[in-house]
DNA sequence: TACAAAGTTGCATCGTCTGCAAGTTTGGGC
DNA sequence: GCCCAAACTTGCAGACGATGCAACTTTGTA
């Protein structure tokens, strides 16, 4: 049997643990609540809490143990001689995609990264290694050293900043056109070497209409 | 008088809590020093560690309360019509110039932010504060919205991600050229829109001699 | 010298997180 | 079906971080 009983109670417990630790924060805020109320949502022991997840936040932003990067798997599938700009928009464009269902928790997640800046530097300190990671593969394609040259740390620093950017605006515009774009739009503005004249389009008119 | 036994007691005691700190987390890393060793090794009981520092992290960082930016300030005293990304060099080149004076404690303290992820995300929230500011003079110069345009954030967060990128590589580096050359370097690469053939120079041969 | 402001300290307390030693449940061989 | 071993849950004890409160001490000044 692929999938046993005790499988499913795990990842159960997990999503509960997760959902209700999200639930919580997003109303209380994330010093709001405590494990115990957590646990008790999500009809566990406290004690069991720690056996999911290593601490409050990861469950809140709902970073399991070996969060194994999708972002470095989307990489992955890229053709190596694409240029790293362009791989790495197709391989955010990938996890987008993938992101697309659960789309409710995702947003609630997000909006509260934005407020409570603790939460969001957990979530960073998490990431810092699927940065590693992304370089590395980058270095491989470019024949450089990862420790030593600044091009594979620098392309995807760039393109992580330019994806967090363009999330954050999109979520301050009302009329929510298509995240994709967006972030495609910031990438051209790399790719533009940012020189603020031959920068392909602006989002928004100066201000007012 | 304007600067009393008081102001110097203080000065003192922030300065030996803050280096104790960062000497005793060196050693035996972020996890291995209580705030209680922190507090004998500076003279002072634990309760009084919290009235100088908020939490241990920030004691290891060098973070105190107001922790206003050099950077922003190097910044507003660039002419307003230069292009942003040349601007931001020059802000990120004058706080270098500061920061040579307290160079020992600085390269530790580097160190240990590269070792310690944990302790790397709490200094990014702090910074999240100083990026948002640049974003918005640049927002300013620039005519365009710090929220709804992505610009701003943009070339902030690639300037930002250059420069940790480039003081991580220096430090990898044995032979220890001039930091600025290596900032500059991954500035130019940005300019030159991260196109790999395009890139001024890369730092090293390929691999080995 | 006396007094007020500022700073230090101990104490009590809450919350996070970990190790350990039980119990309880599940899966699989027989 | 029965039983065992592995996996999972739980309670308990305890270390540590962090905060509020109420003395107590030091510093600056009248």
């Amino acid at each position: 049997m692929a999938e046993g009983l005790r499988e499913r109670k795990k990842a159960e417990t997990r999503r509960a643990l997760s959902s209700a630790a999200l639930r919580l924060a997003d109303r209380h805020g994330p010093e709001g609540v405590t494990v115990e109320a957590i646990a008790e949502a999500a009809g566990v022991s406290p004690r069991t809490f720690f056996n999911y997840f290593a601490s409050k936040d990861d469950a809140i932003v709902g970073l399991g143990p070996a969060h194994s990067s999708n972002l470095l798997h989307g990489l992955l599938t890229r053709p190596a001689d694409e240029p790293p700009l362009d791989a790495l928009l197709a391989a955010v464009h990938s996890v987008l995609d993938g992101l697309e269902a659960s789309a409710g928790d995702w947003r609630v997640r997000h909006g509260l990264l934005q407020r409570y800046p603790a939460l969001a530097a957990r979530y960073a300190s998490r990431f810092a290694e699927v940065e590693r990671g992304l370089a590395e593969e980058i270095a491989r394609r470019t024949r450089l050293d990862p420790d030593l040259d600044t091009y594979p740390g620098l392309v995807v620093s760039a393109a992580l900043g330019a994806t967090r950017v363009a999330i954050t605006a999109w979520q301050a515009r009302e009329d929510r056109g298509d995240l994709g774009d967006v972030i495609e739009e910031a990438f051209d503005q790399l790719a533009a070497g940012l020189d603020l004249d031959r920068v392909p389009t602006l989002a928004s008119a100066p201000t007012g209409p």
